[in-house]
DNA sequence: CCCTCATTCATACGTTCGTTTGAATCATAC
DNA sequence: GTATGATTCAAACGAACGTATGAATGAGGG
């Protein structure tokens, strides 16, 4: 429809400057100045600036909604119900696995997620698309049936503390030197650790009322 | 030294505007306008907006550090050695409990965690003291004495996951309506269903190598 | 060649931003 | 009362912002 090259090098542009500076801290001519094109750009390609972020937010959410889907498939086709280090393994595997190249092991892409997450402003509330809600309900279903006894408050909760951990965890704030610790942390180091203290926190008993 | 009212109301104002629209999105006029202020006074009174941040933020977090180094204090004092629920308690509790008065159930200011810790920027950098530095050597050292066998990096890692979970978990509450909950969650239940998450998570296994 | 349509371009508009300035105001001590 | 130092005030500065506009540019079909 579009000229590719432009809108393509607009989005990882804007991918990269969004997470470094922000929404509001990026402006349109940054971004342009980045991928070599025309101020005017954005407006013709996206319409405006919020234009352009749900596009990006977009083609980052997407495989990860994708590989989610695809893994609970294969997990349900082997047998009905899953263990939840399994479910923990399909659900939070791909928010590693599926970060676009040349991220330095997502921290990025996991920048830009903990900043959306962080602003109630409306131009970030309008990326998730039914596809992304499906899959979440299909897994708050499977987790239920693992872990009976779970409110399904409590379970939410809990599902929130899985993409609280990916996502944080690697934006690397917290990586100034501390005693001890050669960061950052290695890529597949740090997904096999997620995946253990996932694994036990979503395993828990159920809090006493 | 300075009169108490127009900066105490200029930290008041700043820190739910920085909460609610970030740094770059919140202007000087906004927070002078909420404080029935000069436009003029921010210069004043913390010479930049940068300064101003440094101090609302020093503000959030001081009561948060000196709650954690109490806590592991009164832990000390009764065992040399603490078990990881009573260290998550102590290390994770005031999170939620030193919370500013008026704020959501902490809400607004995990927001502003949130928002710190998603952003590399220069101004965003320079808030924590060597008494923060202080505890979380601390705690790290006591955790390691409650788990042997796991290496420093992954110690690390989990210390992250617990302040990622208490600070995101918060801030997604208000945002979403998932099938099934009566959100939001009462404060005193999040609590307790993050010290039983995170206590599960603190005490996996080591993750092989 | 020429018409068409998508895309790119330089440019401008009105707004809002953080900061600075110098005068006005206030409280307090002498 | 008046001097003093701290605080508040209205006003202005240049810079950067998002967006809109209309002309140039390019490729492809007739």
């Amino acid at each position: 429809m579009a000229s590719p090259d432009t809108r393509t090098q607009l989005l990882d542009a804007a991918e990269r400057l969004f997470a470094e500076r922000g929404f509001r801290g990026t402006s349109i001519r940054a971004i342009t100045d980045l991928a070599g094109a025309n101020l005017a750009a954005v407006g013709y390609h996206f319409g405006s600036k919020a234009g352009l972020l749900v596009a990006v937010v977009r083609r980052v959410i997407e495989p990860i909604t994708a590989a989610q889907r695809a893994g609970l498939d294969r997990l349900l086709a082997r047998t009905p119900d899953p263990t939840v280090t399994d479910l923990v393994e399909a659900f939070a595997g791909p928010l590693f696995d599926e970060m676009p190249a040349g991220d330095e092991g997502g921290a990025r892409t996991s920048r830009l997620i903990v900043r959306i997450i962080g602003d109630p402003a409306e131009e970030m509330r309008d990326w998730t698309g039914p596809a992304d809600d499906a899959v979440r309900d299909r897994y708050l279903a499977a987790f239920g049936r693992a872990l009976p006894g779970l409110s399904a408050e409590e379970l939410w909760f809990r599902i929130r503390g899985v993409l609280a951990v990916t996502a944080v965890d690697r934006v690397e704030v917290y990586n100034q030197d501390v005693p001890g610790c050669s960061s950052p942390v290695a890529g597949e180091a740090a997904r096999r650790w997620a995946i253990t203290f996932l694994a036990a926190a979503m395993s828990a008993p159920p809090t006493g009322a």
